[in-house]
RNA sequence: GCCGGGUUGGCCGAGCGGUUCAGGCAGCGGGCUGCAGACCCGUAGACGGGGGUUCGAAUCCCUCACCCGGCUCCA
């Protein structure tokens, strides 16, 4: 692929397709809104975090520098309110699930933030942000805390496409000493029993929005090249955060990209906490191999809802077995010195197939077209290896790379193998044994060779060209207890 | 009420004006097999309803229906 592939994106702000193109050459700056640390995360969240792993990954392979910034809310009401109930600081409590959310993300293969930044840690941060709007006059202080004035800003709504007269549909009781009811709040005060800090309007704690732009004004600057989130924060969150950012800075556009996962649905209705039609991470971890769930959250296109069913799931269990099995076959292809024409054929073809792997990602990252396009190549190998067998050493090679290369780019680890050496000679000795047994017709106690072997996770397959074997994929539960 | 998104074959899901209507799962027929599995070859089947534009529409326009998200904490 070319380095520096013109890579559409869909920007929300323009509500179009666009070309990618970062502030400073091959450096991006992308900031995703991260969890709060209340509870455990569940796959709607999942499927936020897998795709822009996956955008941060395809936009390092495409040779960008990329800085994946990402925040942790630990303070937030309902941190406070859990914590209560058990008794806990709420910074202890957002320490474990921190610690929780850590987890799940490496076991779903989620390496690629740079960064994880805390709102608590950022409170001078914060201070100089409020102090600065309070200064521009786009925000005020009453006894309830700092709001922000969205008169002030001409542009607020244009994210969402809200227009702030007509915002006037408002499901919670409205702050009587607030200006206009769409004004957010930028510090909110607080019982002094209650967890907060001390500041120069009152003790109290921060607004939902403030972090954000507080931790990327400090890490990136006035201006970044893409801001990630799902698109139940397009509007207020996102939109807050435009605000308070050009008005601080005087600096627009505040993000250049805004891009946004569509959400992950059970029976149509988003999955969520309050609702409780949630799966956690780990529930889902305990059932399925990271793998699969990847290639089920990326089997759609990053902006359209997903909807969860178990069976579903199942389906990307049968996609990553192929994805597998191909893989094995192609490593397990006799190796010969010279290269038919099939095989510079089939070497040809590959290369055309890794190209389009390739401009399907460029298109606003079409991982579900991506993913067809790697099917479409699997199949060319294993018809190649049904039919002709014999490959290069250097066919193999090539081809195994083609595959890991793109199977990185989604995240995919394919375990296993047949590299193992002990077990490998363990095994050898006991499929030869059975081949001895399969040729007297002893076929009883072949079976149950195979079949014990089964039980501890070896599969074999008699094949024309005798008889293979390779570990089972474990699912996460079971490696872990290993 | 306002803003945004959606409705593709049994299931999932690309495509967004015209090459054979991607790809996967599940079917069906065959191959390879002692059986099984994997794999291969072949096969079928769709664009929510109604209008319109066009030589040609799943793709553009209008309209109707249904579904979802945001306007409240939320990935």
């Amino acid at each position: 692929m070319t380095i520096f592939a013109e890579i559409k994106v869909y920007n929300t702000l323009s509500r179009s397709l666009e070309e990618f193109k970062p502030l400073y050459g091959k450096r991006v700056f992308m900031f995703v809104c991260g969890p709060t640390v209340y509870d455990y995360s569940h796959l709607g969240h999942a499927r936020t975090y897998v795709f822009y792993d996956t955008l941060a990954r395809f936009l390092r392979r495409a040779g960008y520098s990329v800085f994946y910034l990402q925040n942790i809310t630990d303070v937030d009401d309902k941190i406070v309110n859990r914590a209560k109930e058990e008794g806990k600081h709420p910074l202890e409590l957002a320490r474990e699930f921190e610690q929780h959310y850590y987890e799940d993300m490496k076991v779903l293969n989620i390496t690629s933030v740079n960064l994880y930044a805390r709102a608590s840690d950022y409170l001078p941060e914060i201070f100089e942000q409020i102090e600065g709007l309070l200064r521009n006059r786009y925000a005020y202080v009453t006894e309830t805390g700092v709001y922000f004035d969205i008169t002030a800003f001409s542009d607020y709504g244009k994210l969402s496409g809200q227009k702030p007269e007509e915002l006037r549909v408002h499901r919670i009781e409205p702050d009587l000493t607030k200006r206009n009811p769409g004004d957010f709040a930028l510090w909110r005060a607080r019982p002094r029993d209650e967890f907060g800090w001390k500041s120069p309007w009152g003790y109290g704690r921060p607004g939902w929005h403030i972090e954000d732009t507080a931790i990327t004004l400090k890490h990136f600057g006035k201006q970044y090249d893409i801001h990630g989130g799902a698109i139940e924060l397009s509007f207020p969150h996102h939109e807050a955060e435009i605000a308070q950012a050009e008005s601080f800075t005087g600096v627009k556009p505040f993000v250049r990209y805004w891009v946004h996962t569509g959400l992950l649905t059970v029976e149509g209705e988003k999955m969520s906490k309050s609702l409780g039609n949630f799966v956690t991470i780990r529930d889902a971890l305990e059932r399925y191999d990271a793998n699969v769930l990847r290639i089920f959250l990326l089997s759609r296109h990053y902006r359209s809802p997903i909807d969860f069913r178990w069976d579903l799931v199942d389906q990307a269990k049968n996609n990553f077995d192929r994805i597998v099995n191909s893989y094995n076959n192609l490593l397990e292809m006799d190796i010969t010195d010279e290269a038919s024409e099939g095989e510079l054929k089939l070497i040809k073809k590959i290369g055309e197939l890794k190209e389009n792997f390739f401009n399907s990602m460029k298109d606003d990252i079409n991982t579900a077209q991506a993913l067809a396009d790697l099917f479409e190549m699997m199949k060319l190998v294993n018809a190649y290896a049904d039919g002709h067998g014999l490959i290069t050493e250097g066919g193999k090679l090539s081809l195994a790379s083609t595959y890991n290369d793109l199977l990185n780019i989604l995240g995919l680890r394919i375990k296993g193998g047949t590299d193992i050496s002990m077990l490998n000679n363990l095994i050898t000795i006991l499929i030869g044994i059975r081949s001895l047994l399969r040729k007297r017709r002893e076929y009883e106690l072949a079976d149950e060779i195979r079949a014990r072997l089964r039980e501890t996770g070896v599969e074999i397959q008699d094949t024309p060209q005798g008889t293979k074997w390779r570990i089972e994929e474990l699912s996460e539960e079971e490696s872990r207890s290993l």
